[in-house]
DNA sequence: GCATTTTGTAATCATCCGATTACAACAAAC
DNA sequence: GTTTGTTGTAATCGGATGATTACAAAATGC
């Protein structure tokens, strides 16, 4: 196998522990073992476990960017065309969640700045590239976080009807910030 | 110094730590220091590192309930209280931060447990006590996890335009969810 | 074919950190 | 005044884990 294919396979398998555990949480080992190669590999592969978590960051924005912009190159609304780049990318649990993590260490010096970086790539690719007004775009901002955040606890494992119901409210395509988003999703 | 006041000291320190690192982030020594006793008493108070984040993940939700409930009993327009509310709890940083680490540990056993009751909780209330529809709800859930986001990542701290109007937006008390929000709030 | 680079692992190291133990200081009970 | 319980710490232990080293094997170049 090519290196090229194997550090793929190690960023996808690093994608899935550290949206799953965080990156304190995750062990280069765990990581190792989901990709199916030793552990002293992914060290030397990427230098370091913060190295890694960060090309990780970088791919998962890369991917979002990217899934933006091919969604609004074909579509008509771009609110719309927005939500539906979410929900394919809802599809890879890990790329959402690896991000919220990354949000969440706003004081690390590397990861904290590459948040705030890829964070303020999206809003000025949905601002300027898609159109949306400032209060368009805090909307669908927010609607997202939401959505990571409802993923991220699982609460579809909850048994309550009012959890189906503010999964219902959040997921479905009648909320409005997120046009095209079914509740048949959310099993994956 | 009692006993019962150590405790509120260890874990006003241990929110702050906590919101700052993460569960997996933060050390038990972390805790200690900042709240000026020696790490083998924090451990013992508590049982456990586990423990310790349940009892600050517990308090949290129980301050951010109450907090909510004051406003509404004295307030008028249930959206314009819990923005209020939600206002007091942001100067206390650690507090939504600590929440939003439990959120984003769905999937281990207690912590996440924990985290969808609360979750569900704070929903009921803002839905049965507050009266709010399943989309009024929605949306104030979304634009607080859009807070906790920016606060987390300390995205005041980026020098972009870009950057001071999605916090204007945000944080403004005209972005409509969250009347009496103002953005002076956010240099804390 | 032989040297060299690439690709990979086993074994091990060194550090961090949660937890435990043993003990000191001090107040309260009687 | 001795005992007993509370409040706290110093010292240390043991496991986890990121990183390093040494080495094996296969490809690659000449």
């Amino acid at each position: 196998m090519k290196s090229e294919e194997r550090r793929e396979l190690v960023l996808d398998a690093a994608t899935q522990v550290f949206g799953e555990s965080g990156y304190q949480g995750a062990t280069t080992d765990a990581v190792a073992r989901a990709a199916g190669v030793s552990q002293p590999y992914v060290v030397r592969m990427f230098g370091t476990k913060e190295a890694l978590f960060l090309a990780v960051v970088q791919r998962a924005l890369d991917k979002l960017l990217a899934a933006f912009r091919v969604e609004l190159a074909a579509g008509d609304d771009p609110a719309e065309c927005l939500g539906r780049a979410y929900v394919g990318l809802l599809a890879d649990r890990g790329l959402l969640l690896s991000l919220m993590h990354a949000f969440a260490l706003g004081t690390h010096p590397e990861i904290g700045a590459l948040a705030r970086r890829g964070m303020l790539e999206v809003y000025r690719m949905i601002r300027e590239e898609a159109g949306l007004d400032a209060d368009q775009a805090g909307g669908f901002l927010a609607h997202g976080m939401l959505i990571n955040t409802v993923i991220a606890m699982r609460l579809g494992e909850a048994d309550d009807p009012l959890a189906s119901e503010l999964l219902a409210t959040v997921l479905s395509p009648e909320s409005g910030r997120l046009a095209g988003l079914d509740e048949t999703r959310l099993s994956s």
